[in-house]
RNA sequence: GCUCCGGUCGUCUAGCGGUUAGGACAUCGCCCUUUCACGGCGAAGGUCGCGGGUUCGAAUCCCGUCCGGAGUACCA
């Protein structure tokens, strides 16, 4: 039997880390195994409905590179793939006769009030809450017709058999037990018809052959219901499989405090997306062995339910980062560029940043300034239509020394910029020692002379300034080259840097390094 | 309260009865070097939550206990 996964979100919000490793697993189980993956929307709650959240979901998949061979946008034979739409199909009104002509599910017709007063009743008297029959579990038919007659709203609930224990199987803990006093009748379908998560995920599950279910492992307290749902309708259960939960430092549940818990806001921070998927598997899961450093194909090579781990991860950003800077170091300079100009294009990589605000700044550092960051980038994007080759050789020099695509905005700064800001205290201690102007003066002369130096030419003409100047180290001659020229006392090495800059630029910088030295 | 789940260096993890408990991130040091990075080498960091068993032998099996988490909706 071939392997059928599927992500199952709820359009309610945004799609955040948690979900999207759930998708990952689903994704990278399907293809390690041919299988097929699926994209159910659950739309079942009308109330918490946000009609923009499928088209996050979508952009989302899209950016991480995450395809379905079956969903709502691109069909498939099982369809409807949204539970509204199946809904409207009879699907669901159809299962749940067969569960009341069974005698599996009954209708309950208490208000809303009714159970809230129960359960303030059972909070009080510290008694479990929850449904556990109230007044229609086992009410005659005659008394449930004249309900309906009478035109009382309902709702359709599960019933738990009692007095026995339920025994779940979850692929990654193995045996979970339940007692069944302890697990009130769930309701399966809604006063407006529209069926609970209980219900359609797995009527839907069932109907659409899923093998596998990776889900959260929020989801195990109301496994059992799951479980003995199968049970009653006669039907073998897939693999369910609860994946631990991702939380933040702090042991909680991620959240905005721990920073971007929307996935796409770590693209718009300039993660890349074979990076942020390389670390977002390794939390609860792992190859078996040592490696840590994994591309997609790798990935999915590699990837087996038996790697899954069962306690929860914490998200740590400075994996993150390691992982990320080193995929960019291991880019070529023109895939790089390809990469930073494709983010920097990103419509929402400018609207993050432009409406960025530092929540919590480092202590000793000023806040992050996002509009700054955005204008450094559209530098860039300016740069690359300019001078492409010119971009690519600075690029390829910084690769080193970022860890995510934003930061090469910085990095590159003073290559682009005609005057790039001049670090004052770099100033003050290389620009007042007595040999600088011979030095600007002697690299001036050297440029006229020769505007095509290279790389080994300025190595010559710098190491001749030393030994004609009697400097006993290089210090004294390239920090202050390197201040006149960039601004800033550390940076990419210094005769690559001014090979790359060529005559023009230099002479400029040098010219304007001379009127600092007067003032 | 009740029901479940979880617990190996700060963090992510390997480990499935016999290992000096291994790797990685972060930290620190050294090397490379014109700076900053990258890279290389090395250090520090774990009485495997705790207490009992079982066993010649336990991070690994059993029981208890503590701590953390999830659920406890006509939300998913």
């Amino acid at each position: 039997m071939s392997v059928r996964v599927r992500f199952a979100p709820s359009p309610t919000g945004l799609l955040h880390i948690g979900a999207l490793r759930t998708v990952l697993f689903d994704f990278v189980f399907a293809a390690r195994h041919g299988g097929t993956n699926i994209l159910r929307i659950e739309d079942t709650d009308r109330e918490r409905y946000n009609p923009e959240s499928e088209a996050e979901f979508i952009e989302t998949l899209a950016w991480v590179g995450i395809t379905f061979q079956e969903g709502p946008h691109v069909g498939g034979p099982h369809g409807p793939y949204r539970q509204s739409e199946r809904k409207e199909a009879g699907i669901y009104a159809k299962w749940i006769q067969v569960l009341l002509e069974k005698g599996h599910a009954y209708k309950a017709f208490e208000t809303k009030e009714e159970l809230d007063e129960m359960r303030e009743f059972q909070q009080v008297n510290k008694q479990p809450t929850g449904y556990f029959g109230g007044n229609w579990r086992d009410a005659s038919p005659e008394k449930v017709a004249e309900a309906e007659a009478a035109g009382k709203p309902y709702v359709i609930r599960q019933r738990i058999p009692r007095d026995r224990k339920v025994v779940t199987e979850d692929f990654i803990r193995g045996r979970v037990e339940f007692d069944s006093n302890t697990l009130p009748d769930p309701v399966l379908i809604k006063a407006d018809g529209m069926p609970t998560y209980h219900f359609a995920a797995m009527v839907d599950d069932h109907l659409m052959e899923i093998t596998h279910v990776l889900r959260g492992e929020e989801w195990i307290s109301s496994f059992p219901y799951h479980w003995v749902l199968f049970e009653q309708f006669g039907w073998t259960p897939p693999v369910f499989v609860h994946c631990p939960v991702i939380v933040g430092t702090d042991g909680k549940k991620l959240s905005k405090r721990h920073g971007a818990t929307r996935v796409l806001d770590y693209a718009a921070q300039g993660y890349l997306k074979g990076s942020l998927k390389n670390f977002i598997a390794l939390i609860g899961w792992s190859p078996g062995d040592d490696r840590e450093l994994l591309t997609e194909a790798e990935l999915i090579a590699s990837f087996s339910l038996e790697g899954l781990q069962p306690s929860p991860g914490r998200f740590d950003i400075e994996k993150l980062k390691w992982i990320n800077g080193n995929e960019i170091r291991s880019m070529s300079p023109d895939a790089c560029l390809g990469a930073l100009l494709d983010y920097i294009n990103t419509p929402y990589t400018r609207e993050y940043w432009e409406a960025f605000v530092d929540e919590n700044p480092m202590p000793n550092k000023p806040p992050i300034d996002g509009k700054q960051i955005w204008a450094r980038l559209d530098r860039v994007r300016a740069a690359a239509a300019q001078d492409r080759e010119y971009l690519t050789k600075a690029i390829a020099e910084e690769q080193a020394r970022v860890t995510t695509l934003a930061d090469f905005g910085e990095a590159v700064e003073f290559f682009l910029l005609e005057e790039p800001p001049m670090d004052a205290k770099a100033v003050e201690k290389w620009f007042g020692q007595s040999h600088v102007p011979a030095l600007l003066d002697t690299i001036e002369a050297a440029v006229k002379a020769n505007p095509n130096l290279d790389i080994d030419g300025f190595q010559e003409l710098l190491i001749g300034f030393q030994t004609e100047q009697g400097f006993e180290k290089l210090g004294p001659v390239v920090h202050p080259t390197r201040v006149a020229l960039t601004g800033k006392t550390f940076g990419p090495g210094l005769y690559q840097l001014m090979a790359i800059l060529g005559p023009d630029r230099i002479l400029a910088r040098l010219a304007r390094a001379r009127t600092l030295l007067t003032s």
